[in-house]
DNA sequence: TCGGGGTGCGACAATTCACCGCACCGCGTC
DNA sequence: GACGCGGTGCGGTGAATTGTCGCACCCCGA
């Protein structure tokens, strides 16, 4: 990143809000973090920033109408969606809204940054992504994980999710380091 | 659609492809099917066509590549790619090469339609789409039904590609019928 | 100090899975 | 027509996983 990029950050889950934001900052960005889309807005217009960063899930307003409002408020600001886990449908609907790329949870810092800068995802893959098939395996740990980290780490509240059992999850997480 | 609206469609299997025409032409369109991105482009070249529909998994070529040619050729086609299941990253890509809207199989041709005209899938959802948390048994099944359309209802393959074994995939699908 | 909720783990029965085999069928090929 | 090949449906069996219950421990707010 360029010398002290301001980059605005907007999730409501503090912990998870604050661990990005020491990570950003480890990797020398400047960071304004809030939490909900009220005070984003509000820092939008103020503060100069070089990136945002939203949190699909925000209380009370999507963050979709934010990533319009920001989008709006200055079209050229590189705005990065952050979900728990997304669909298609609202990825796309984010980058119509205005959103340069749209990553999941968890979502590795340096990955966020080089989406800011403009080297999506797919970019990544340079010249394309064959859709693999994925394992029946491989599907239900990604899902596992992601539900996981929507749940903060708490492994009860996971296991609700998904319909499971608390200790079938707790079995499931302890064999299943790397499924592939 | 128009009267007499000319679609191209490009899918390298036969059985979907037929199918899809027949119901696309059941509903008013003038439509020219065919298999490979080769094909594809040349008839772009000639033919003075409304949309395209591509599939994204095209022997030799990728989709995404004659996604890109198409919308260098017309740049106002509207272009929906279609996939057996898609990734969040290879949506985005799509997009940004030109396509309007990015479906996966199975498809409903009335969706299709109306994501040609532009009307795509997030406005069919109107204010937002909450992601929801599927539960574990939801996303496992599916995914076995993205991968069985893949396979072509195919039950030894897709059991191949799901990584488990021909009869488990069997009673799966013989107790899941509407998993919620 | 007392719940309430989360976590880790043992035990056990019920369920499911992987793996085997068998029969049958459709389809090219010789 | 006989043959091999691959797919499908299904039964059986032992191994693995799951659902459930219980217990101990911990943290935290009332």
């Amino acid at each position: 990143m360029n010398p002290r990029t301001r980059l605005l950050l907007v999730d409501d889950d503090p912990n998870f809000r604050e661990r990005l934001q020491r990570a950003l900052v480890a990797r020398g960005a400047e960071v304004v973090a809030v939490a909900f889309a009220r005070e984003a807005s509000g820092a939008a217009r103020t503060g100069g920033f070089d990136g945002a960063i939203v949190d699909l899930r925000l209380p009370g307003e999507s963050g979709l109408d934010l990533v319009a409002e920001l989008h709006g408020l200055k079209p050229g600001l590189p705005i990065v969606v952050l979900t728990g886990f997304g669909s298609i449908a609202t990825a796309l609907e984010a980058v119509r809204l205005g959103a340069r790329d749209y990553l999941t949870k968890p979502a590795d810092p340096d990955r966020i940054l080089s989406a800011l800068r403009g080297e999506a995802s797919f970019a990544a893959s340079p010249a394309e992504a064959p859709p693999e098939i994925p394992s029946l395996d491989r599907v239900e740990w990604e899902h596992i994980q992601r539900v996981l980290t929507e749940a903060g780490g708490n492994i009860s509240q996971a296991a609700r999710l998904l319909g499971i059992d608390r200790r079938s999850l707790q079995r499931k997480l302890a064999k299943h380091p790397p499924p592939r």
